[in-house]
DNA sequence: GTCTATAGCTTGATAGAC
DNA sequence: GTCTATCAAGCTATAGAC
């Protein structure tokens, strides 16, 4: 028999797992308190007492798991090498941004899934800027872009910012795991298989940030 | 007076004007019919009666555009100059395929705004993959990505589809106008500056797609 | 901490007058 | 083609028994 606490535990966390599952399939607005309740096995009610209203719900989703991710970026970068040669300085560090948000083995890779999958969601809305972005995710990804530009002797800090943009951009997209590379690529490409794709974006934003200050744009 | 068909012409375009505004930015789930005629200034009826249904009207939000944005992507590549030296034909071929996203004029830009959001904020998403991006993106694309892989010689076509995926996530990120890169830079860069967007991601994606080839992505 | 029951509102869609 | 009126269903949230 669960005592008090432990039921506690087990009940807000069934929530909290249901919720951002089908968060990160049908959005906040798509997804009702009810199905969150229904696929839980838990009584309607039990939201509200636990978690107020739906948008607190879906603030604890993602206060769950930011913490962690923040703390283990600023780690990798504390711990980061920046003697070393920027041809492989780059790569390493972009590695070690996009780590924390895939897990280390098979249980966490899996674990993330469903949060993967909702951040990438909502990172090309402006509706959420300001409560996710500005106050969770910046601060660190500042630290990434001066890191990056002290490696990058060649481009101004304006130029840094547009680049880990994109770079932002290509991996919100990746882990959304679409299926469209695997549809452009006959199935030669499959977005679900996340080391290949981290190597690959690794490669693809690296060759970026280290080039693109000798491409010539004019049309 | 307006004449029956002028006024259904006007009607019609109203609706469809103020869905594409308000599904673009609170989502499709997130705006209401009411909320559309509301704003359109039209009775809420009259939705089903040129629509159906309000996923039909989001479809048609669609269709009014893409056929236009699919022949001018394809007139860009027929007209194509696929001689010329690769380090300056990727940028090229990359900023025609960005250009009808964007518009020619500043009417065009002001018209198509909506609509880059909009496409924006669904493709990050499994869910319209088969309904938006299977039948009106996919084939040109494939186009697009055939023509880069004819352009650089040292990748394999599975590479280039990578590639290309990766770029059209900065692309539909950059396109979302999220303010983002507006706060890392400190204001130095704005997201909704389009020209200079368009810039450095073609000078960004040019060099990752030139170079990626070339990079050590061992950890 | 969990349940039933329900209030109070919004939703998409339609029937029928004009 | 446009309007009023309305239906049936779904929604979030809460009050109160256990």
């Amino acid at each position: 028999m669960l005592n008090k606490k432990a039921s506690t535990q087990k009940t807000r966390e069934k929530i909290l797992d249901t919720a951002e599952h089908l968060f990160s399939i049908y959005g906040i607005d798509g997804t009702s308190v009810r199905n969150i309740t229904r696929q839980a096995g838990v009584d309607l009610s039990l939201v509200n007492y636990y978690f107020n209203t739906k948008d607190q719900l879906f603030e604890e989703v993602l206060v769950r798991r930011v913490a962690k991710m923040s703390d283990a970026r600023i780690e990798q970068l504390n711990e980061f090498n920046f003697n070393e040669d920027k041809n492989t300085a780059i790569p390493k560090i972009l590695r070690r941004f996009i780590e924390p948000l895939i897990g280390k083995n098979e249980n966490e890779v899996k674990e993330l899934s469903n949060y993967r999958k909702l951040i990438a969601l909502v990172a090309n809305s402006k509706l959420w800027q300001d409560v996710i972005f500005k106050y969770h995710y910046d601060p660190i990804a500042e630290e990434y872009i001066d890191a990056i530009w002290r490696l990058s002797n060649n481009l101004s800090r304006e130029d840094v910012c547009w680049a880990f943009n994109f770079f932002l951009g290509s991996l919100t997209n990746a882990i959304a795991e679409t299926g469209r590379v695997d549809r452009l690529s006959y199935g030669d490409a499959c977005s679900s298989d996340l080391d290949t794709m981290v190597n690959k974006i690794v490669a693809y934003s690296s060759a970026a940030i280290l080039h693109m200050g000798n491409i010539k744009t004019t049309h």
